[in-house]
DNA sequence: TAATTTAATTGTAATCATTACAAAACTGAA
DNA sequence: TTCAGTTTTGTAATGATTACAATTAAATTA
């Protein structure tokens, strides 16, 4: 399904910025910063704004689009996969591959030194639950 | 061990304000912010900074001493359990509990209501290794 | 179509966590 | 004590993100 029709489901009105953003984060794999989004996005609708990025972003994560990534603790980063997926960033080349979560060999993995594992969910607790 | 030896052994100096950021983080499970350790300390350090603050959070780890986690996205926090564990905030209270990861039935986790899981290794990539 | 309302987009200024940096205070050795 | 090196501090800078009001565009109505 392309992205116009994804937003429209969402009742979301299909707007250029908004058809491009969810493009580009369907269609790339690098979990782009709101920066890189930006830039990449920027020669193609002159006249985008950065706050427009941050906003459409926004709009996409609070409507399950789109995650958010704070694997990086400089820039938040996004990723239009939202299914459950675990993600490596290198270190080193600050890149961010994915890898699925069911079967625990992590055969993306091989060959890779992790010197960091940090699982991370969130939702709501026991004891908010029961208020 | 104490706080001043675990420092001794990494070769840092066991000045005052590490001890007592090492201990603080050694003996809370809140997973706390430079903010909430600075407002923790301060009294008992009436002359803390908190450039001190992020300064000793910095030496501890890079001395994996502690761990950074970014689960929350507006503030880093830190762990001084560097052993492999899950953290899990709650989207309500904020609050991060940690979880064994090698057992995945997630006993802990027994009754929350999980809404997103993400898993960040991170280390060397295969690419970067090769180099 | 023109007028009106509503929503989307933009630019600027504000916020706030974090860092840079230089000055001041402290420590330990000679 | 004096000196050199380290630690700590305060202030200013940085940079991502947000707030917000102004502008533009789109949708609706008359």
């Amino acid at each position: 399904m392309n992205a116009s029709n994804i937003l429209k489901e969402c009742n979301i009105k299909p707007s250029l910025i908004r058809i491009m953003v969810l493009d580009y984060l369907k269609n790339t794999k690098s979990h782009p910063t709101v920066e890189e989004i930006f830039n990449e996005l920027s020669p193609k609708i002159p006249t985008l704004s950065k706050t427009s990025v941050y906003n459409t972003v926004k709009l996409l994560t609070q409507n399950k689009l789109a995650i958010v990534l704070t694997i990086d603790s400089e820039q938040v980063r996004y990723d239009a996969d939202v299914s459950i997926h675990g993600h490596f960033m290198c270190d080193s080349c600050k890149k961010v591959v994915d890898f699925p979560l069911d079967e625990l060999g992590f055969e993306e993995l091989k060959g890779f030194d992790i010197k960091n594992k940090n699982v991370y969910f969130s939702g709501t607790c026991r004891n908010c639950l029961n208020k």
